[in-house]
DNA sequence: CGTGTGGTTGAACAATGTCAAGCTCTGTGG
DNA sequence: CCACAGAGCTTGACATTGTTCAACCACACG
């Protein structure tokens, strides 16, 4: 709950943005990068469990994941909790609230993040200047989408071993195409999150991952989750996969 | 599963769309009239539990919902369904797909349906000469997002009685809001659909249905849900309601 | 050394699923 | 006009899945 956000105004230029050699991204042109490296503000470092937006507020601003883990969510009143998606590096934070008006979830570090910084105002300016990246504002949209029609049949249809086994073998696929494994190779969440995330109760949440471990598909560690077989969960989820193809990001 | 499909090329011009009148829906300018209406290319009517979209299928097509229900879903190997939300007038059908390459869910209709279609191809056009348009199509795939976040916080959270009063009210308000009942306030689905749509067996389906049926909340009809009180409902569901707000429609 | 967070376990219980049967329509072919 | 078939709804008995409660453990941190 350590609100602790250290603001940096210090700047990475986009033109020289590490995620960017990343053969998952599209490639920008030279007037795309100018566009964007003046539209991005700032950069934003937040510890672990720090809140990055919260539910009801509107938002100046919008970001990018530069680095790190974080996660989606909604509370009800009574305190039940449902973590809808996760984000890393490449994804964007906010987009809902500044196209929509406020923020209906939160979003809550979960290592050290740190994020592009843009400004609300300005979105405009990209619409009316730039077609090729507001087409790719859509498209992340859209891919969002994409996610949660995912997520949802999982939750829906899903056994709780399916819908663990389908949440962890995503996580690693996402987490390893934009290289976010510093040689550990975990997935620094708890039980609990996991728990929030298929909607089960975090008992049964242990108890399942526990079959998995016991299958040679993951080994739990003390901070976080290995996974061993991505292509196992896959399998045992009856889930295809992720997308191979480039992505947008801005 | 009947795939009748009668295409009319006739053609309802946007500047006298019947649901331009609704105040649910931001005005549109003469120029963004004229664009959307040249853009449209015809009209396309399909039966009740006709295909619009399949998965897996790479559409030329984009359409807008003129009149009708219908509903998204995905489908496991096993036959497993979810569904992932419902369309009504005014909902963009196809625009994952437009703008990300092939479909990853099917769209079938509850209702006759009718459509306006639209050029993928052209899509584009819209970007590079209309940047309102293009926002609103951001909006449109952003408000999506947050209606799935809503059914994931559901389906993952709510218990089965809760789910099924949440469903039921969200159904209702927005059929209202785009003035979907034709006198009969029925809201035309079976309890396969609504089972498909929470993520339980249709035997408990029907046991909740009659727990709600006997608060007073709804009523069964022959051939669907007739509302009695979707704020009873939405009570029940701990859920705030629809954003009253307009909202963009192309 | 306490204290807190996160993980583990077993037992009792509640929620939900499965199976099986029957009912009421509606549409269709004889 | 009747008989029949299929779709959708209903119900009860029972099986399974998942939840709650209540401990206890291990480790990290002050």
């Amino acid at each position: 709950m350590a609100k602790a956000t250290t603001a940096h105004k210090q700047k990475t230029p986009c033109q020289e943005c590490p995620l960017r050699d990343l053969p998952h991204f599209r490639e920008f042109n030279r007037e795309e990068l100018n566009f964007v490296s003046n539209f991005k503000k700032g950069e934003l470092t937040v510890d672990a469990g720090a809140t990055i937006l919260l539910e009801g507020a509107y938002s100046a601003h919008l970001f990018t994941v530069l680095s790190g883990w974080g996660f989606r969510y909604k509370l009800m009143e009574d305190g039940r909790r449902q973590i809808l998606n996760y984000v890393m590096p490449g994804d964007v934070v906010g987009l809902q609230g500044s196209v929509m008006g406020e923020m209906q979830h939160s979003t809550e570090a979960l290592s050290p993040v740190t994020l592009c910084v843009f400004e609300r105002e300005e979105l405009m300016t990209l619409y009316n200047r730039h077609a090729s990246l507001a087409f790719d504002l859509t498209w992340i949209a859209a891919q969002e989408e994409r996610i949660l029609d995912e997520h949802l049949l999982s939750i829906g249809r899903r056994s709780a071993l399916e819908r663990a086994a389908y949440l962890l073998a995503y996580l690693y696929q996402r987490a390893r195409t934009v290289h976010l494994f510093n040689g550990s190779k975990v997935i620094p969440i708890t039980q609990q999150h996991i728990a929030d995330t298929l909607g089960l109760s975090i008992v049964h949440t242990n108890k399942t991952l526990k079959k998995l471990a016991e299958r040679g598909l993951i080994r739990w560690q003390e901070r976080g989750c290995d996974v061993l077989d991505d292509e196992g969960l896959a399998t045992l989820a009856e889930w295809e996969g992720l997308d191979e193809g480039k992505r947008p990001f801005i």
